[in-house]
DNA sequence: TTCATTTGACCGTT
DNA sequence: AACGGTCAAATGAA
């Protein structure tokens, strides 16, 4: 990812910071009153989350690079051109995971929602199943992170706590999702949005912050939980913009030798917005 | 205009 | 040949 300008990146440090809060906040207000879902309370942490949104994705516009946009021939077109193109370039072959190959780890659950960031790349009848296979990849694959999942949805109606079977495959290298990975581990559902709250989830923050970003973010909606993956895949996705990722990340500030962060500037009142603001 | 999702095609495995 | 995992053009939403 390009380098954004020191003071867009603070902006965007605190930012990310200020949404994972609020969507800590949101996900506290489900949990002490989720009959009352969309309250006033809670409509007003999603519009807190809606600004963070739209700020964080304006500044990430900025630095983009695309990188991860780029479009692949199909592999006949690609091959042709590449012998033309590029002579020297071996042709990768696509790598396929063997059919019935092992997953790292398989769950059932309620709920298509890990705490992982996801981006969907297929689907697919699958015979003798009711529902559709849904195929998921890490979104910071762009990054290397190679992780995949797939989702099915269970035949048996009767346990809704089990209605997906979530079969993983490959370990998430994209850093960051440490809880996640573990929860997933040991076969037991993320905690809604569980992360730490205030300036402690500041490390989850710059992680977000220096690693290429989602271009949009939002939280998760916890109301698609045990929703049907549609035949159709119309009005249900279990997308990269309805999932959020929440760092289960445990910082000391104090500990940090941050005192010369922005963001510390920030934190304790001394941080020059007006620098930050003229330079937007 | 950009970007994520959809969905038919492609291709490796069985 | 069938199956199913992945690709990528088309499509739609923002």
């Amino acid at each position: 990812m390009a380098m954004l300008g020191s003071s867009s990146a603070v902006v965007l440090e605190l930012m990310t910071m200020g949404y994972q809060s609020a969507a800590y906040l949101g996900e506290l207000l489900r949990a002490a009153s989720p009959a009352q879902a969309g309250d006033e309370q809670q409509e007003l942490a999603a519009e807190i989350l809606r600004c963070c949104d739209r700020v964080i994705a304006k500044l990430n516009r900025g630095g983009a690079t695309g990188a991860t946009t780029g479009k692949k021939r199909k592999a006949a077109e690609s091959a042709a051109a590449a012998a033309v193109t590029s002579p020297s370039l071996p042709v990768t072959p696509t790598k396929r995971r063997a059919r019935g190959a092992e997953a790292v780890r398989e769950v059932r659950s309620g709920t298509t929602t890990d705490g992982f960031i996801w981006r969907k790349y297929g689907q697919k009848e699958i015979n003798g199943c009711k529902h559709p296979r849904l195929y998921y990849r890490c979104a910071f694959r762009g990054q290397g992170c190679l992780a995949t999942r797939r989702v099915q949805q269970s035949q048996s109606q009767d346990d809704p706590a089990a209605a997906f079977v979530i079969a993983y495959y490959g370990e998430h290298t994209c850093g960051g999702d440490a809880a996640a990975a573990a929860a997933c581990r040991d076969g037991e559902l993320m905690p809604p949005a569980v992360i730490n709250s205030g300036a402690s989830s500041f490390a989850a923050a710059w992680n977000m912050a220096s690693r290429e970003p989602a271009s949009s973010l939002a939280v998760e909606r916890r109301s698609c939980d045990g929703d049907a993956p549609s035949e159709t895949s119309q009005g249900w996705s279990p997308s990269f913009s309805s999932e959020v990722e929440l760092d289960v990340v445990g910082f000391d500030l104090a500990g940090a030798d941050s005192s010369a962060s922005p963001v510390w500037e920030f934190l304790n009142g001394s941080f020059d917005w007006e620098f930050v603001i003229n330079s937007l």
